[in-house]
DNA sequence: TTTCTATTGTAAATCGATTTAACATATGAT
DNA sequence: ATCATATGTTAAATCGATTTACAATAGAAA
């Protein structure tokens, strides 16, 4: 590939010269900025980020780790991303840990390593070793994830609220008996929303004896749970999941007992996650929806404020949910 | 942040030393390397990725920019790169355009300067302006992209050939007339999968007059299309769509219209896009499947075999449909 | 003519690593 | 004692850009 150099000693010209052309800064003699970029277009020539990196230190670029590329429900959040990073004028790139808290890890150290002027962090498992690796970099943002007493950038959602919320909803609907499903346990924000769940039985004067369901934040164990409750015939009049994917899983085992939802048991779910065809799915999920696209934009509006600004100081900022009424309940 | 420098300086050696510890190479007395080792950790010290790229010229990156990230209808794809990119010892970087082609051309170009490798562009409008940055960069893999008398790095599919037996397949089953719901007429590969099917019909004695619907990939044009042809009363007996997508708008027209399928009208997909709440889905489509993900495994093998192997000839590697039987035929 | 200023250009330092060549020291064989 | 070899260490070059400090030139002002 050409270099800085070759332009120069081509132009007969010092390759500072040729620096100021590119960058667009004055000093240079309309004769020899118009042979210099003759002989820019002529080659083609493109300067080298990696050195311009070096020397700027800066990368103009947001690295983004989530769990998983291939999961919809992080849809609007990088489409709010990016849209709030095109406005700050920042490029966004994207690694996928395949559901591997390891290989997350391995990505959270490869942008680390001075690859990108600040991070963008999804994920609550707060055993995880991403957040080691996180701390040793000066800008970063979590999403979702919360260490207690570590003071650092923060989009988090109410999720205490939004269970509470959620529940509430259920109860006032006239359910008498409702399960919980619990996301992952190893995810703080399962454990948020499980708090919630079991302040408005409490508030509302409601046993949670034998209410609260660990599954994950996969289909499959709701699924296998709720079979398994159907055939002791101890279900629930409402079921509360921890998440839009389990919600889904419990309706099928409810489908396929030959139960109807809200009719038979009402579901809500949690998460706001729209499926991609969905006109194609039926019926329509009660849940508590995060308003991912705005959360998007937050993060990259904190990563960007911590980076341009020397020494400001970390924020938290935190969503609320909301209900978005559909056919289950 | 701390650099080698420091960590020479604080263990009074040169940073050669250092140097050596980092990249596990001999020449470093167990003494020396025990005491920078622990300097390293004592500062939590890690080298400088620019820094290290610079001068090695290698990133160990691959960058893969797609139309959009929000499209499950990558997820094979994206596994299947990642799948192989780990096997041959490089990360991966996902970037996306937005649904826009300046912003693609832009992550292209970003690549482009040298921040990785390796580039993996997928995307088949020959016009649009990212085949001509991708070719002032020496290692790059097009998927589904073709510029005619070009020699590149190439994934295909073969189209032709995919609709052309969808096609017949419909044909077998007994419908005589059939419509295509072509692709965005911008991309080669709607321009191979119209081919495939006017050939079809005319080996079988078929017209193609009239069946021939302009539609693009996305659902709700090809849902108005068939919804005007049923107000006509004009539709046919199947439809064979260029895209997954264009097929459920077509068989929501068809649902809303009172019509069922395969009853009414068989509908045939192209891609093998699962959405992502399969299980969920009513009914399952008929399609021709890509195999996105040993796709995706081909254009990281053709990628780093052309970055490792100095002047190696590319290849093109063009891959077979299948024909996925659901319950719409 | 002299002095000052503005403009244009270049050499050299810099960013933070790796790598090469040179050199010093120690070890062992002859 | 001498030479060859192996080992440990460092200085300096390098990667490809930007940036700083300064030199040269030209034109304006005194």
């Amino acid at each position: 590939m050409v270099t800085i150099s070759q332009i120069a000693a081509e132009a007969k010209v010092s390759s500072a010269l040729v620096s100021r052309v590119l960058n667009n800064k004055s000093g240079v003699s309309p004769e020899n900025r118009e042979k210099i970029l003759a002989i820019i277009k002529k080659h083609n020539y493109v300067p080298n980020a990696i050195a311009r990196s070096l020397v700027t230190q800066k990368t103009a670029t947001i690295g983004v780790v989530i769990g998983t590329i291939c999961d919809s429900f992080f849809f609007d959040f990088f489409d709010g991303i990016q849209d709030m990073a095109e406005t700050l004028d920042y490029n966004v790139v994207f690694c996928s840990g395949r559901n591997n808290a390891d290989i997350k890890a391995k990505y959270v150290d490869y942008f680390a390593q001075g690859r990108v002027d600040g991070i963008i962090a999804y994920g609550s498992r707060y055993q995880d070793l991403f957040f080691d690796i996180l701390e040793r970099f000066p800008f970063f943002v979590t999403v979702e994830g919360d260490l207690p007493g570590k003071d650092f950038n923060k989009v988090l959602v109410d999720n205490l609220d939004g269970a509470y919320r959620a529940t509430t909803y259920l109860i006032e609907q006239g359910y008498q008996t409702i399960f919980h499903f619990t996301g992952d346990m190893d995810y703080s924000v399962s454990l948020e929303r499980l708090d919630g769940f079991k302040k408005a039985m409490q508030d509302h004067g409601l046993s949670i004896d034998n209410a609260i369901i660990t599954a994950d934040f996969e289909e499959e164990l709701a699924y296998k749970r709720m079979k398994k409750l159907i055939a002791k015939n101890k279900h629930p009049q409402a079921c509360f999941a921890g998440a839009d994917k389990g919600a889904f899983g419990i309706i099928r085992a409810l489908t396929e007992a030959g139960l109807s939802t809200p009719g038979d048991v009402a579901v809500i779910g949690f998460d706001g996650d729209v499926p991609n065809s969905r006109d194609m799915v039926f019926p329509r999920l009660t849940t508590m929806r995060q308003p991912l696209f705005e959360m998007g934009k937050e993060a990259v509006r904190l990563l960007v404020r911590t980076i341009e600004t020397p020494g400001i100081k970390p924020i938290t900022t935190t969503f609320d949910t909301e209900l978005v009424l559909g056919e289950t309940t």
